[in-house]
DNA sequence: CATGAATGAGAATTCATTCAT
DNA sequence: TATGAATGAATTCTCATTCAT
């Protein structure tokens, strides 16, 4: 376990490197445990068993439980919101709209319905009342971002004819919420038991693009 | 073990009436503790306390937490589920289906963002992982009875011409998500301050009723 | 369950019939429950639900637990004891003394390795500590009494010569023993299953008659 | 967990040492609360107590109470009953039998007669219905495996012409209990008052060893 | 007189956090 | 710096006994 700490790096200090290997030890754990048990079910007992580290430690990098948790949470939001956001930006100006919107929401589904994310999301809401702040927070780098990203796609696309959209906003979420809430709604009630197939999730990407098109594509 | 007294007071036993209603008074304060505070962040103390109840007499009541929250649960996605899905079957046939459709929108959003029904839901969800069974049941007498209903009003609508569907179970989770998923979703994750206002509301309603109308009706 | 009240015997007080009727059903559940499950394992609301009879009921007839407990107890060792009493005092002066000694050496087993008295006398001993007359009363009832009168019939016999005798009690305790230790000490380790089987506990019973006759016969 | 720090101090880590101290203080003291007022009248806070620990740590050392439980009743058995299988199986063959079942059966006694011994039996027997395994090995430990011993040296015995023994399990069973019953089960329902004299125990060795040599010695 | 409720305490077990080594 | 122990309170649930209806 701490047989790397033998190895005896002349320069490199090897105490950070165990710290942060401790750290990031931590974090994994606190991750899974508090995704599967909530805020509430999770002991920082079990957390410190999980990570392999004493008590001691886990206070030492973290003031408490409290701040554990909102790391965790905000860390886990920003890691799933980045990449998606590269996506709804990279939204280019190819001749087929539809076929671009398609692959879009595609990829997004697919992010989305990570079995992991799911979990965070539904932490996240069973938490709002005890965590106002975070909830606000995934609101604002997940579906917030994705919705102010696309706002502004739709809006150039309308201004050059390709969409008929008068409010850009309002387009932009109607767009978000067809891909998404089917599938979203249903993994937030229905337990964490059979998840949607990928092919089940094309489909209703497919779906929600080709309904959003009718309403907002020109004519 | 109590129809001895039955049989000396042929008309109603005082006591019953009092048992029913602590079971009554219990049943509201764990509503609100739950609602308030989660599952394991309740505890039959408060529960006690706050029914002005022995804690006796709510064991006597409920075998134990766990039931006594399932109960709660379940009557009240009840309470809640059965008004609204008698609005989706009185759809009716008038001359101005987008109107009937604005109309039930609205009345539906006002339904299912109110506070109280928003913190059930928040809780189903950040609970779904301890009791599985909540939270499909929240989704089949919800969101899926909804859909249900809604299709098939769709299909004769289609029949006749006033709608284009092909298919009716896409199309009636179409427009229920693009009439409630911006203000839900948003209230969701935005914790208990700032519910949207009842003429936000109907802007949601009326323009996800617009958007549908364009990408479902007929032309 | 009341409806022998209604049957309205003229002269004989009813209420009393009543009452002792419901004393016994709570002796009888008492009984029951005890055995079972200890004193401290036993709750009053059990014996109350068990008996059919509401709380305040057995507090009317017996005030408190320890009352109940003690009364249970000892009113069962009476009712094992006495007609294994009558038993030995009936040890005749027939000719053949082994045959007489066998007949109640198995009527003995017989009767003390019924499982009910088997949890009796598990459940004395085990509340030896919190209720030590207990214990007393149950030894001198049960084998103490035995073995005095079985002393003073061993004495007639051996003045007759039938027997060769220094210590009548001695003697009569090693008879006692020798017929009931084995089958006995194994089932107050042995839990409650496999108890043994009558052949079993005859041949225990003449086992031990013989040897004690080889012990204690003339010559 | 621990190997880090084992593998700073490559003596011996202090807090080994620490822990099993407190381990067998918690032993030590649960033993004397079980044994003084039985399993369900046994506290965790008073073991905790008396051992001059937290609740925590004994938590830490034993799962649960029965674990504890069933871990110094065990225990506890093996300490007693290892010592007087060796006596038993040193029965040599010297010229004066009687003289040494006389000695076995002194020390025997002596030894099973200790008071913390008697509370334990009946600490076994009045549990016997909530941990019948308990109550088997108990049985298996202690008189099974002292009749068992008992039985083979009688074989020799008997072949040498020193006994006249048909059934040698059955001769070491009226052995054991010739010597061992009448204090033992005087003492098992006698309270803990009044325990027998050496004198007295000596005695009732020397009697049953008396009547045992009569039925089955030689002649 | 009997039923349901209340009382008031105590059980086992767990937890977040802090000392001491 | 990191480990085991301690703390001190909280949680669920149960109990013997007593009121109030």
């Amino acid at each position: 376990m701490s047989t790397a700490a033998a190895q005896n790096h002349p320069i490199e200090p090897i105490d950070e490197r165990q710290s942060a290997r401790k750290r990031r030890a931590i974090l994994e754990a606190a991750t899974t445990v508090f995704l599967r048990q909530g805020y509430l079910g999770t002991s920082m007992d079990e957390v410190a068993a999980l990570a392999a580290v004493s008590k001691q430690t886990v206070y030492k990098h973290f003031a408490d439980k409290e701040s554990l948790f909102t790391e965790i949470v905000t860390g886990a939001v920003d890691a799933v919101s980045d990449p998606h956001h590269e996506d709804v930006l990279g939204l280019g100006d190819s001749a087929d709209v539809e076929a671009d919107l398609r692959a879009l929401a595609e990829r997004q589904l697919e992010r989305v319905m990570q079995p992991r994310l799911l979990a965070l999301r539904r932490l996240v809401i069973g938490e709002a009342g005890r965590f106002p702040e975070l909830g606000r927070a995934y609101y604002e780098r997940g579906a917030g971002r994705t919705i102010e990203a696309l706002a502004s796609a739709f809006e150039q696309l309308a201004a050059r004819g390709t969409l008929r959209v008068e409010d850009p906003q309002l387009a932009a979420a109607h767009f978000n919420w067809l891909v998404m809430s089917i599938p979203l709604n249903a993994a937030m009630l229905g337990g964490t038991d059979d998840p949607a197939t990928a092919a089940e999730l094309d489909r209703y990407a497919d779906a929600g693009v080709r309904a959003f098109v009718r309403a907002y594509g020109r004519r």
